[in-house]
RNA sequence: GUGGGUGUAGCUCAGUUGGUUAGAGUACCAGAUUGUGGCUCUGGGGGUCGUGGGUUCAAGUCCCAUCACCCACCCCA
């Protein structure tokens, strides 16, 4: 058998761990600024689950689920996503009845089964945040904010966030009906892709890439002329909110969401320059969800962002990600009879919280230095012949190259001092 | 699901119109320095040339298939 993970996964090794903890701490600390509590959800729920929530027309619905039957025949999917178990879980545990509004924020694994390449793989890293509970623009405003300051602690360059109001229901409904009218004479002309998009979801033809279908766009009706009133004070109340908040936003009258679930504010935050997977996190409202799902009529809204694209964003805008340093201090015995000798002494040091290491391969002494060197050992101690007769340790400093003796009284206290200056 | 590109040492890559034992840099190990890292020099180990078939006296090189990776369409985070 070839050892070779899964097509659309990989490993994310020690050696990159750094940056992905630095990423997650990041992330957390503003959610929980935000009052953005963690909550982790099961990989998988019930199919059922996302056929509802997500939308059976949607593609990572129709094409794109990880399902799979367990023994007792249960239909259960690898999550595609994260709003539909943090509805689950809301419903499951009646807080929908407890303290409102709920504020949650998630990381975790999330599965699609998609042609995998720059920046979209078929297990791939989220971040997300939801708040049910309130329909308040202000709510809409912290959240684009909370995005946007993300982003920014990241230290990423150039994003832009486009939002929009894709209306409630009813807004829609009337939209609908207009963009089918708008398009009904020259509906030929349209690619095959829009013609099936225009019977099942004539919004998502706005979003067509094609040059030919972007031409025809020219004169659309655009949906905010089509919003209730209810829905356009709303959505302008959001963007008295953000100006409030000097987050800077693009009005995009164009954008439309994948997902079904999607209401009132939409919004994207894009990275021109990463490659095709240009759109780094998204999100919005979703008034309608928590019912569907067989909760009580509760509105919420969220976003998600994805990690690998935030990596490769970070990376586009030259950020460094600082690697930790943790005073590493390798203990080398000079033969084999003093071994024990640095067993002890590794231990006592671990005790004492430092990083400490020592020789388990019979390297030679030459190569242990080496290895000490290769690892950023900030020190080294020597437990030889000579030492043992003087009653002494030989510590060294690796970065000035000094040298000095000192009794087993005091070396984890000259240890200690040695590591904390940098 | 569709299209294009690439697969040679752990990693990054050379390899001529098909021709002897497939190379370099780097990493690894050892020595120069028998108890002192980084720099330098010397030596060493390491390859089913992605896989399977075909053409040929002869294939890393040409042909076919297949797999994987990359890029784009699509979709989305």
């Amino acid at each position: 058998m070839e050892a070779k993970a899964p097509r659309g996964t990989f490993d994310i090794l020690p050696t990159e761990i750094y940056k992905w903890q630095h990423i997650e701490r990041e992330i957390s600390k503003l959610a929980e600024i935000y009052g953005y509590q963690e909550i982790r959800t099961p990989i998988f729920e019930h199919t059922e689950l996302f056929i509802r929530g997500v939308g059976e027309t949607t593609d990572i619905v129709s094409k794109e689920m990880y399902t799979f039957s367990d023994r007792s025949k249960r239909s259960l999917t690898l999550r595609p996503e994260g709003t539909a178990s943090s509805v689950r879980a809301l419903i499951e545990h009646k807080l929908f009845a407890g303290t409102l509004p709920v504020k949650w924020h998630y990381f975790g694994q999330m599965f699609r089964y998609d042609r995998p390449q720059a920046g979209r793989y078929r297990q791939f890293h989220q971040f997300g945040v939801e708040a049910f509970g309130s329909d308040d623009s202000h709510l809409d405003a912290e959240i684009i904010c909370l995005l946007r300051d993300i982003i920014m602690a990241l230290g990423i360059k150039g994003f832009e966030i486009h939002i929009n109001s894709v209306g409630c229901p009813e807004c829609r409904v009337k939209y609908r009906r207009a963009l089918l009218e708008f398009f009904e004479p020259f509906k030929e002309e349209l690619c095959n892709n829009c013609n099936s998009r225009l019977a099942q979801n004539p919004l998502r033809v706005l979003d067509c890439k094609e040059e030919k279908c972007r031409q025809l766009l020219h004169g659309h009706p655009r949906l905010f002329d089509y919003l209730c009133s209810k829905c356009s004070e709303h959505f302008a109340s959001v963007n008295t909110a953000l100006n409030l908040l000097q987050v800077d936003c693009i009005q995009d009258h164009g954008l439309v969401r994948g997902l079904d679930y999607y209401t009132n504010t939409a919004f994207e935050v894009i990275i021109p320059g990463i490659g095709a997977q240009s759109a780094v996190g998204g999100g919005g409202r979703y008034n309608g969800l928590v019912n569907d799902c067989g909760g009580p009529n509760l509105p919420g809204i969220g976003f998600a962002m994805g990690l690998e694209r935030i990596l490769i964003a970070m990376e586009h805008s030259g950020t460094i990600i600082p690697k930790p340093d943790l005073g590493l201090v390798f203990i080398i015995p000079t033969s084999k009879q003093w071994e024990n000798q640095a067993l002890y002494l590794t231990n006592e040091l671990r005790k004492a919280g430092i990083h400490a290491d020592k020789e388990y391969t019979n390297r030679s002494f030459k190569a242990q230095m080496k290895y000490a060197g290769k690892i950023d050992a900030r020190a080294v101690v020597f437990i030889g012949d000579e030492e043992m007769a003087g009653g002494y340790y030989n510590l060294k400093d690796m970065l000035s190259g000094e040298q000095e003796q000192v009794v087993p009284e005091h070396i984890v206290d000259r240890i200690i001092k040695m590591v904390a200056l940098k």
